[in-house]
DNA sequence: GTCTATACATCGATAGAC
DNA sequence: GTCTATCGATGTATAGAC
């Protein structure tokens, strides 16, 4: 049975996931994972070609986490409503483990590049939020690019500078009105 | 001479960001930076005592390049057009070198702490903003959390995904007056 | 699949001669 | 101050027995 097989390596990234959230993401040595594993560290290359390979299988894994979290958002029929929830949805997702955001989100094992198949989940993601803010109204691609920027912004100051707080991301809803108003108003004015 | 010393240590962090600039700032090793200079690794301890005041000395560096550029910026007298003018020279400064942006205000060495005479001119280049925020008009400590999390956005996502362009930043004068605006606004409303 | 053993590389840091 | 020599730690990866 392979089925074996996947649960083992399941809980091998799971625990990769544990070690890097003590740790750091570089923490994270095959040495240190096979020990929390109760294995020798050569072992661990019977489930993962490389390190990179771990990386990947944990890349993949935390954005499979993220598009099962969204998809189970139930988003109200009204537009800016449910560009709403959508983001509080990812917020909520981020700022309860920034050591997955920075993986995700940050690049921050050098080296490290994920594969496409692991990416593609990322690029569904938002591709998802570009339609729903579509439907708010904002539609041209600067207005896009401001938003999406303006909530790597958001998060990336709370992860940063006050962990476990609401610092900034309290200011979500507020700003997320700010951009759409002005993006319609600007629309409004082009014609 | 001391003056012989000062030059020598100045050459070096030179060419440890040079060396930044090619390999990363990871790509920074003792190693790396003598072979650069003409020298054996150990000799570097003549001028640091670690890897850790090296970093520290090219952070120091990289933060009086950057008063040393906003100092030299001249200021309209209106307030709204100042803050742009200050917030343009950031941006500017921080563009033409990801690197050095990187290790201002990225953290991207977990093992680095940067010393707190280092670290003061970075506290006086935000306490300059603020002051610049609230001549504005933008007063609430809420608006100027939004604020800086914005310009960070901006030129995170500029770095990260268009270096060397304009997709984001482009957008720097606009997003200023809208985040003005609305600091305006509601501090009027509230009353 | 898991183990022992080990190769191989990188890197920071120290000792001591000159 | 600069050098040679070397230590010691860490980490990925491979070989080969069981």
């Amino acid at each position: 049975m392979a089925e074996r097989r996947g649960a083992k390596v399941a809980s091998i990234v799971a625990a990769a996931w544990d070690l890097a959230h003590r740790e750091g993401i570089g923490g994270v040595t095959l040495h240190g994972l096979a020990r929390a594993v109760g294995m020798r560290q050569p072992s661990l290359y019977a489930y993962f070609d490389s390190k990179n390979a771990l990386f990947d299988a944990m890349f993949a894994d935390g954005n499979r986490q993220l598009l099962e979290r969204l998809e189970a958002v139930r988003l109200p029929r009204e537009p800016r409503a449910a560009l709403k929830a959508f983001m509080r949805a990812f917020v909520r997702f981020v700022v309860e483990d920034p050591t997955r955001y920075l993986l995700l989100f940050q690049r921050p094992v050098p080296s490290f590049v994920p594969s496409p198949a692991s990416y593609e989940p990322a690029q569904q993601f938002l591709a998802r939020t570009v339609e729903l803010l579509r439907a708010a109204g904002v539609e041209d691609l600067g207005d896009i690019d401001c938003f999406v920027a303006m909530i790597a912004g958001l998060v990336d100051a709370q992860i940063g500078n006050d962990p476990g707080g609401r610092r900034w991301i309290r200011h979500l809803d507020r700003l997320i009105d700010l951009y759409i108003d002005d993006a319609i108003q600007r629309r409004s004015h082009d014609r």
